[in-house]
This record gives C-alpha cells, sequence and structure tokens, in this order.
RNA sequence: GUCUUGUUAGCUCAGCUGGUAGAGCACGUCACUUUUAAUGAUGUGGCCGAUGGUUCGAAUCCAUCACAGGACACCA
C-alpha cells in the first residue's frame, strides 16, 4: 500500500486529531500580505533602530517548515517560500490559550505549509525574524522530508522525485530560474530582431529535417502512423516559400536514440529561418545573441566550466578541412584522400565503417580529432556536401556547404547554414541520402516530395540555425548532465509491469 | 549495446576475512521563553533492490535480473 510507512501513519494521525479538534489540515483561505523576500527587504531598517523590533508593524507570510527548534514555551521554525527562507519565533504566550502545546508542538512539524502573522525584530544572535501572534496550518504534508542537514542526494530520487529535489535543494531552483531565463531571452531577442514566433507540427509523416531515429505513433481516425518530429527545419522552410521572411519556433525535438549525459529523447531547440540572408548573417547573429544573453543574465564573459574555463569574449571561426590539421594535428596531406584517412584512423586504433566518402571520412576526423579541443565558442565552417543534405553548396566550391556549426567547451551547440533552395539539387541530395539509407545508414535523411514540391515554387535565398537550448543551459549553470536541466529527464520505469506493457498489449 | 561502481530505517551513511543489524537526522516521550544542522535524557523504527545458488549459517561469497551513477560505443 502506498500510505503504509510509519511515518507517514503518525503523520496520517495527527492529521485526523486536528481534524477533530476543528482544525482544517488543507485550508484555502490564505492571507499571506508579502513574500519574505519582500518582508526582509522592508524590514532590515531595523538593524539601526533601537530595540531593534516595530511592533506596530504587522506581517503575514506563509512557507514550508524547513526547519523546527522547540524549547520549552518558545520554538523557532524557519519557513520558506518561493523568495527565501525566513525565521519565526513562536512563543506559547502570544497564541490562543492551549495552541501552543495542544496544537503547534504536538501537530506541526517540518514539511507543513503553514502560514504565521506578527510583527518584525532582531534576534539576540543578529537574525532578522518574525514575532508570531497568529498561526495557521494551510497544509499537512504526511510524508517527512529528507533529512535536513544533506538533503537529498541520491540522483535517482532527485530525478524521478523533482518535486522534492526542489524542495531540498535551493540551487535546484535556481538552475531552472536561469533556464526559464534563457528561453525568455531568447524569444525577446528574436521578437526584437523582428523575427515572427510559429507553431508547425509535432505529429510528421516522413521524419525530417535531421538524421535520426524518430518515434512512432498511431493516427486512429486516419489509420496511419505519424512520427515525433525529430526537427522543424522542412516546415518552417515552407513558411518561408510562403513568404514569411524571418520565423523562429522554440519546442520540443523528439529522437529515438540513446540517454546520455548530453542526450535526452525529447529536447528544446530553437530553429530561425532569415530570408535574404546567409550564413555569414547567421554568425554575427548568433555572436550578438549570445552578447544579449549574457548581458541579460549577468554573467561574466569568462565562464567556468568544469574544469574549463569558456571566453565567450573570444568567438573564433575555422573551416572544418583547416581544423583538422592546425587543431587536430592531422597530416595535411591526407584530407582528401580516402584511403589515407582510413590508413591513418586505423593507424589510431580506430575502426571506420566501410562505405564511407570523403565527406563522412573527414567528418570523422572532425569527431575523433577536433570537436573536444573547441573550448571557446568556434564556428566550424565549409562542412563537406555530403554530410550537409539541406545546405547550400558553396557558389565557389561545389564540394562544401555554406555551413557551420558552433562548438563551444567541445560541445556541438548550434548548426546553421544558408539553405538549399535549389529544388533540383535537393532532389539529389535526397536520392542519395535514399541510397545510403538502403546501404545500412538507418538515420540517413527520409525523401520528402512535398517538401521538393514547395521548393518548386521557390524559396528565397535564406539563412536557418538551430540551436539546442538545454545544452545552451548547462554551459550557463556549469551543469554536466542534461538531466539536471530538464525539470523530468527521461526515466526508465521502476516495475517490470510497466515496462513491457507494450508486449502485454500485443 | 559494452565495461565499471552502487542499491542497508523516511533521509544521509557505517557494517573488515560469512555468526542473525548500527549511527546521525527525522519521529515519540521528558526537560528547556532568543535558538541557528539548537541542546540534554530516553524510546520506536529494517523482507539489507529481486530471484536462485554455495554453506550448519549469507547484508556479507557466487550467478542471473531490475534500477541508478560514471566511462566508452552509438547519436555526422
Amino acid at each position: 500500500m502506498i500510505f503504509d510507512n510509519k511515518f507517514i501513519q503518525q503523520r496520517i494521525e495527527k492529521t485526523e486529531l486536528l481534524k477533530s479538534m476543528g482544525i482544517n489540515p488543507y485550508a484555502n483561505d490564505s492571507k499571506r500580505n508579502t513574500t519574505i523576500e519582500k518582508y526582509i527587504n522592508v524590514n532590515s531598517d531595523l538593524f539601526g533602530i533601537e530595540g531593534k523590533r516595530d511592533e506596530h508593524r504587522h506581517y503575514v507570510v506563509s512557507g514550508r517548515i524547513k526547519l523546527f527548534r522547540v524549547m520549552g514555551k518558545a520554538s523557532f521554525i524557519e519557513i520558506e517560500d518561493e523568495s527565501g527562507s525566513l525565521q519565526i519565533y513562536v512563543a506559547r504566550d502570544n497564541l490562543p490559550e492551549g495552541f501552543y502545546n495542544d496544537v503547534f508542538k504536538k501537530n506541526i512539524e517540518t514539511g507543513d505549509i503553514v502560514e504565521v502573522g506578527g510583527y518584525p525584530f532582531v534576534t539576540g544572535q543578529g537574525e532578522l525574524s518574525l514575532h508570531a501572534s497568529s498561526f495557521k496550518l494551510l497544509t499537512k504534508a504526511i510524508s517527512p522530508l529528507p533529512e535536513k542537514f544533506h538533503g537529498i542526494t541520491d540522483k535517482e530520487i532527485r530525478y524521478r522525485k523533482r518535486y522534492l529535489d526542489l524542495i531540498m535543494n535551493a540551487d535546484v531552483r535556481k538552475t531552472f530560474k536561469i533556464r526559464s531565463n534563457v528561453i525568455s531571452l531568447t524569444r525577446r531577442f528574436f521578437e526584437e530582431k523582428g523575427f515572427l514566433e510559429v507553431e508547425t507540427p509535432m505529429m510528421h509523416p516522413i521524419a525530417g529535417g535531421a538524421n535520426a531515429k524518430p518515434f512512432v505513433t498511431h493516427h486512429n481516425a486516419l489509420k496511419i502512423d505519424r512520427y515525433l518530429r525529430i526537427a522543424p527545419e522542412l516546415y518552417l522552410k515552407r513558411l518561408i516559400v510562403g513568404g514569411f521572411e524571418a520565423v523562429f519556433e522554440i519546442n520540443r525535438n523528439f529522437r529515438n536514440e540513446g540517454m546520455d549525459a548530453t542526450h535526452n529523447p525529447e529536447f528544446t531547440s530553437i530553429e530561425f529561418y532569415w530570408a535574404y540572408k546567409t550564413y555569414r548573417d547567421l554568425i554575427l547573429i548568433t555572436k550578438e545573441y549570445f552578447t544579449y544573453l549574457f548581458d541579460h543574465l549577468n554573467l561574466p564573459t569568462l565562464l567556468p566550466y568544469g574544469d574549463m574555463e569558456i571566453n565567450f569574449a573570444n568567438f573564433q571561426e575555422i573551416p572544418l578541412i583547416e581544423s583538422l590539421t592546425t587543431i587536430g594535428g592531422v597530416p595535411a596531406d591526407i584530407v582528401y584522400d580516402k584511403e589515407k584517412i582510413i590508413a591513418f584512423l586505423n593507424s589510431k586504433n580506430l575502426t571506420v565503417k566501410p562505405g564511407l566518402n570523403l565527406g563522412q571520412l573527414q567528418g570523422e576526423l572532425f569527431d575523433e580529432f577536433v570537436e573536444e579541443k573547441l573550448i571557446d565558442p568556434t564556428f566550424i565552417t565549409e562542412y563537406p556536401v555530403e554530410i550537409s543534405p539541406l545546405a547550400r553548396r558553396s557558389d565557389t566550391n561545389p564540394d562544401i556547404t555554406e555551413r557551420f556549426e558552433l562548438f563551444i567547451a567541445g560541445r556541438e551547440i548550434a548548426n546553421a547554414f544558408s539553405e538549399l533552395n535549389d529544388p533540383v539539387d535537393q532532389l539529389g541530395r535526397f536520392e542519395s541520402q535514399i541510397e545510403a539509407k538502403e546501404s545500412g545508414d538507418d538515420e540517413a535523411h527520409e525523401m520528402d516530395e512535398d517538401f521538393i514540391d514547395a521548393l518548386s515554387y521557390g524559396m528565397a535565398p535564406t539563412a536557418g540555425q538551430g540551436i539546442g537550448i538545454d545544452r545552451l543551459v548547462m554551459l550557463l549553470t556549469n551543469e554536466h548532465s542534461i538531466r539536471d536541466v530538464l525539470l523530468f529527464p527521461a526515466m526508465k520505469p521502476l516495475h517490470k509491469d510497466e515496462l513491457h506493457q507494450d508486449e502485454e498489449e500485443e
């Protein structure tokens, strides 16, 4: 049974006892008239006042009891609301007859949510507190809180019961406030630039816009399968065809792949598309975006991340092929030779999947020798066309695309390019992706004829970019697991029967 | 998917080469009207993640499974 724990039973008994005394353990008529943060701000003048108290002021605050210190006929408790925590002095003789002994001391405990009225004063130890003259239980907690000093450290409980994590760990609340700010500032930045926020489908007939395995779901009325989107890209470009010139979408993508410190099956990204611009303009707006974020979040441009220090005032730019030799230390004479690249990778004890083309092999070299060395923000440009099925070819070199990825702290943060708007070229790229799929690459891009059709009506020259919000928040909050920046990260079910639900239904 | 570490009271953790379970917090009782993780006294609290095995005897050793953390692989 869910409430068979003895501590919970004990608390349920207290709840019943309170009810029998005419006290509603889940009262609804809160009279709170200030937050704890405001209370502390307004009353900190008492430190400079004779007697360090003002019995003419009166405030009602509420919050969850975090600490409970009884000393005979008086007690100190610490309550916490979203804005902060406050010490309350509760003395027997300032409360109605019998309340202190029979209700407060016996039946109120840590975890309960209470409302306290009284006047501000500073204790002998110098802490601004509230001297209680009224005390009311708002919500009884029948489960006990975790240990008051160590709190809750077990990561599994922290992720599965995020509410407990939020109750016990103030910096977790801080991380998620920063996340919320980042999303809000991102939205504001693009709106101020004249972009239009749009919503495109989450359920796609064809999972396109990225190379990834999709989740499948079923539409009963139409008797067809739908894919949870892996990227919004192809729909946003259709809007550019339609005549919108600057659009963005901040939302979830879903990818049916492994989970680890930087991958969750659902993750948040912003994608934006900007007509009559190129990837050069995207480099500029990306720098501007980071400046905007850092200004509004009051972050220093020199930001610690684990053992690293990232200089956000030092944006670098280097073409991919050049980075292989200058940063990765790959010999310059091999980077255009498939056989030599394979031999080089093998000499480093790295196995290569058979059948990779030159662009893919260059990508392998980059992943292996360059990516993790890019600590300060670095735009890697001029990606091989084979690994960029949606990007526009360079006008001067048909083997490379007008594309960049932004790397920070050894991780990909953004992917951007001048969009391919030649429908015939796009068709050809899709066709070569189909070939790749047939030769075993199950994450190659799908054919999307409707998208080709859209392009055939003419899409203005456009630049588009995606930024991974989760990884960005990780950087800004110095968190090293994506689970620590997701309120409810994906977790395996605890019980086997939940795990094999689908098999039983079949 | 592979390797590795963990899973003991509500929480944080001990428990050595196998001998029948321990602390702190929390909770109960008592004392205490300015404490700061309050304090002092005292008490309650456990299917030692699950299932098998070895053994006279298993929290402890072995195997399998589940979940989690970390690393690697995959994810261009």
